[in-house]
DNA sequence: AATTAATAGTTGTTTTTGTAACTAACAAGG
DNA sequence: CCTTGTTAGTTACAAAAACAACTATTAATT
């Protein structure tokens, strides 16, 4: 099982992203799965509940990328768990302001400590420099843009 | 929708590096699944081949850490569609040894070629430095040993 | 040797995802 | 208004992944 080749999978960068992303994404998962039977599209939208206080749909989706069908089941699911409530909007009803419940803050803050402690973890393992301009690359890769520096 | 929060989902490492892998794999996808109707397992199953000449089912599950159940199902297709050739080990015949036909080999090559590209593609928004570094971290963080370097 | 355990690989069943079609509400142009 | 188009969100169906149970073969233990 020796190399005949020169090409290096192991050197893909989707090959690579996918294997990083799916390992970090398991060590995360038993937070929020065993502890709270969540699955990858709640958390998320916990989280950003839990960030922005109160959002749609909509801009939960436009903002993570997430496909519409993954909030509503997800949403659903939180929901009826009691960690989020809606409320239809008066001005235009087709849309519905989600915000976290007590639970869900509460949910939201334990999974908000687990995360912290966990990616201090990862970030651990290389210099602060080496973190940060993984975190930059990481950011255009995904297409996301670059958080406004306070400078 | 205004931050009440000071944590940052988009600085959070596991939900950075998913959608990086995300994007990319969407990207690469293209290739793979509109020019040979290939799943992201058999894409993999296929370079290894490629790679490595010949192998068991067992060996490309270590080596990429896929469950034997996604390889099976994935060389399966792979040897429906005439990639690849089975043969059982004489010495123990419970496992097959792997290799790409000729067809195979065709496909690998050209997937290989756009795999290079579109890898050189993702490494153009950077530095060589930056992309050395980058590859470096995330092998780091999928917990692949480095590949000796020939120096 | 006979039993038990371990390994390679497959198959079946259940969850999750992806995709498309749908409802309801609003917006714009004639 | 009233047709046409858009948008927010849900639902239904098909594809894929996760998980567990299974077969066949080899290895280990007694």
């Amino acid at each position: 099982m020796t190399e005949k080749d020169d090409f290096s999978l192991q050197d893909f960068l989707p090959f690579l992203l996918n294997r990083a992303a799916e390992d970090s994404s398991l060590e995360f998962q038993a937070h929020y799965k065993n502890r709270y039977g969540m699955l990858r599209n709640e958390w998320r939208v916990l989280f950003h509940l839990g960030i922005f206080g109160q959002m749609t749909a909509k801009e939960i989706g436009d903002r993570a990328k997430i496909h519409k069908t993954k909030i509503s089941r997800a949403v659903a699911k939180l929901a009826a768990r009691r960690f989020v409530s809606r409320s239809r909007d008066e001005n235009d009803r087709r849309s519905e302001h989600l915000r976290l419940t007590p639970a869900g803050e509460a949910a939201y803050r334990d999974l908000r400590s687990q995360a912290q402690s966990y990616d201090a973890q990862l970030a651990a393992r290389f210099t602060p420099a080496e973190v940060a301009l993984l975190r930059h690359m990481l950011r255009q890769l995904a297409g996301i843009e670059e958080a406004p520096t306070g400078k």
